[in-house]
DNA sequence: TCTGGGGTCCTAGGACCC
DNA sequence: TCTGGGGTCCTAGGACCC
């Protein structure tokens, strides 16, 4: 049986989830910034249509506040994260099967069902915007490649109003569609593929699907050749409806200022160690390696630049908060050079594996039911109370290098304290 | 002055084993 | 003088995604 994939993903997801709460900002350019308040990450169309670009450093636009009322925000993940779960949930709704792909967008699978695709797309548009107030473009394709190159078509080509079907083209017109798409525009396809191909004259979309599948994958890696045969219609890759538990988790994040201190620097690990062991907890996993890593600020190019990583294997695989910290202590001191400013220091767990497939150590000290039950109970209060009611001293009270977010709205529908108000 | 964070997959090459 | 071949596993690095 054919497969028919449809891509439905949120227009502007951030931008419009602020504007949910805030009318005040229809209409007008809005942006959103990345953590640290550091580049932009979503924009509406107004600030599009100002040339505004995504990914943009914030400074770099920063002039457009005066000269064309643009409005910028913090970004707000406690908001957009619980907004992206209610519109996964609906739009889950439509198909018997969903793959969550990212906080905006997801893959459905209406193979074999009934009716029209398109159809299902435009109620989708209806019922996210009634009930969510946001709005949806739908791609509808025979694999991803081609639901997710039809999702493009939807948002930039006004006539078929966000919902666009690869099946409602004959051939022929969609080989001309095809041939005015850059084959950037292909996803797998990014800005170093991009003009490799264009070096072997591949410039277009319909370039690409004429390609010979087995020379991309000699010439660059099985990967293409899966691209060559998605854009002719072949699904290659699955749908994963299951979500697998993580094979990695990072947390790092920028500082808020120039970091020298290696107090600062401890404070900092132990505060992502703390969000990275809560993380690994709620998929069940122990982790039996520690990474952690700093980087100097590389656009400072007159700065010395240092930017080690090491790795701690654990002798005992953990998801005991504890000792992940004492791990990321050592790893640390043994990497910490004075003599440099920090910008970042970001930590990973990996070796991850089920929790209750954890070889014991024979000479093993430590209390396992005991720190279970210290963890999971952290959490429960955590969960209950807020983030970080029960922490640890290690990540410091007054935390001088955390990021800013000067601009941030409140949490509208994940804390009591920050509900909307009735006016 | 000011430049994000969190992932995945694939490949090449080294270490190691017999 | 002259130092194999085949396999697996792991890691680092590069590419991509949002």
């Amino acid at each position: 049986m054919t497969t028919t994939i449809a891509l439905v993903d949120g227009n502007n997801f951030y931008v419009s989830c602020e504007r949910v709460f805030n009318p005040a900002l229809e209409c007008r350019p809005v942006v959103v910034l990345s953590n640290n308040d550091g580049c932009v990450v979503s924009r509406s169309n107004e600030a599009k249509a100002l040339g505004i670009r995504m990914g943009v450093p914030f400074f770099e636009i920063r002039s457009f506040i005066k000269s064309h009322g643009l409005t910028w925000l913090s970004s707000n993940y406690a908001l957009y994260g619980d907004m992206s779960a209610r519109m996964m949930a609906l739009l889950g709704e439509f198909a018997p099967r969903q793959e969550i792909y990212s906080i905006d967008e997801c893959f459905l699978d209406f193979t074999g069902t009934p009716g029209k695709v398109r159809d299902h797309g435009r109620s989708i548009r209806r019922r996210v915007r009634q009930y969510l107030g946001i709005t949806t473009c739908t791609g509808i394709g025979t694999s991803k490649t081609l639901a997710k190159l039809a999702n493009h078509v939807a948002k930039t080509h006004r006539q078929y109003q966000g919902v666009f079907d690869w099946e409602q083209l004959s051939l022929l017109e969609q080989e001309a569609l095809m041939d005015t798409l850059d084959v950037g525009e292909i996803w797998g396809i990014g800005r170093r593929l991009s003009p490799q191909l264009k070096a072997m004259s591949i410039h277009t979309v319909l370039d690409m699907k004429r390609a010979n599948a087995t020379l991309m994958r000699k010439r660059f890696s099985v990967l293409l050749q899966r691209t060559v045969a998605e854009l002719n219609g072949e699904s290659c890759m699955n749908l994963d409806d299951v979500a697998e538990p993580k094979s990695q988790i990072l947390a790092s994040r920028s500082f808020g200022r120039p970091v020298t201190a290696l107090q600062e620097l401890r404070e900092a690990a132990s505060s992502h160690i703390i969000r990275a062991a809560e993380r690994l907890r709620s998929q069940h996993s122990s982790c039996s390696q520690v990474t952690v890593f700093m980087h100097t600020n590389r656009f400072r190019n007159n700065d010395p630049q240092y930017n080690p990583a090491i790795l701690v294997p654990l002798t005992v695989a953990t998801d005991d908060t504890r000792r992940l910290i004492a791990a990321a202590m050592s790893g640390l001191e043994s990497i910490y050079r004075t003599g440099f400013r920090y910008k970042k220091i970001g930590v990973m767990l990996t070796g991850l594996q089920p929790v209750h497939a954890v070889q014991d150590d024979l000479f093993s000290t430590v209390e396992q039911p005991r720190a279970t039950r210290l963890m999971s109970t952290m959490d429960r209060i955590n969960r209950i109370y807020g983030m970080n009611t029960a922490t640890f001293a290690s990540a410091g009270i007054d935390q001088p290098w955390r990021m800013q977010t000067a601009q941030k709205s409140p949490r509208y529908t994940t804390s009591w304290n920050e509900l909307p108000q009735a006016r």
